[in-house]
DNA sequence: ATTAGTGCAAACTATTTGCAATAAG
DNA sequence: CTTATTGCAAATAGTTTGCACTAAT
């Protein structure tokens, strides 16, 4: 997996798109790329501020709101209480462990592809599922 | 539709489950029987307290829990900033509408039905489409 | 009468915002 | 050098909680 090359496509992207390559954009799109654990907003500040002490919570915030309207990333709720970011902006089905918490990508499930229901235009979908995980199945 | 029946019935759900049937439990769930929008916490209080001053939000939010955790309403996150009840508790798909913010059932697209995948059990599904309502397409 | 539930206010959590200081081009 | 962006702190919105008072059985 190409980690490198992805991350410089991404860039190149922001660049021809007019968007100022700060520190804090780098750092939060190559922890993004890294780390597909979709991540919150506070995961992503205490995972970074160690090495970037200086980095605030408000511009990861800022950050990824950006990167939601650029298309970069998708910002999703499969938690009630708080957003998930996700990089794979690849529609795909989500699991969340109700036992861990922990989310997992979910593949290979067809997600609805309609362009539109009753009327209505569909834009986007979101298929959450909701359970026990395979990890924590085995701890019982 | 026979509202006073439904009502009835989940009365005595509650009564058979030990629930004391207060003012605020009883209101709310009529409420919610009669408004089939899928209303935020909010709503609810907006539309109550009129009729019932001494309500507060505080009790609706109690309540809902209440209600959520007996299994005779779902709390849903189609929207990220609040959550949403629906007292329909038949699996059902949902819409809502970025232009107006209106949530529609769906009752008619299926909603996928596995017991388990890739190895963690599935208890339950959540599908989400987000676009323009037909109502608000029209209005262009 | 007894216990469960309400309503208020305060607390809490996630997120947003205003603005002076800072860094990117 | 100029403008966009950051980081801080304060503000905001939704939700939860502790506790004295009240209502249901």
């Amino acid at each position: 997996m190409d980690l490198e090359k992805e991350l410089e496509e991404k860039r190149a992207l922001l660049k021809e798109k007019g968007i100022v390559l700060t520190t804090p954009r780098l750092i939060i799109l190559e922890y993004l790329l890294e780390h597909r654990i979709h991540p919150t907003a506070e995961e992503i500040y205490q995972a970074l501020k160690k090495r970037f002490p200086s980095l605030s919570l408000a511009s990861i915030y800022n950050t990824l709101k950006l990167f939601t309207q650029l298309g970069i990333v998708v910002e999703f709720a499969i938690d009630k209480d708080k957003a998930r970011y996700d990089i794979n902006t690849n529609p795909h089905a989500h699991f969340k462990c109700l036992h861990c918490g922990q989310i997992y990508d979910l593949f290979n499930i067809p997600l609805p592809n309609y362009e539109e229901l009753e009327g209505h235009k569909i834009l986007m979908a979101q298929l959450y599922f909701y359970g026990i995980c395979q990890r924590c199945l085995k701890e019982r």
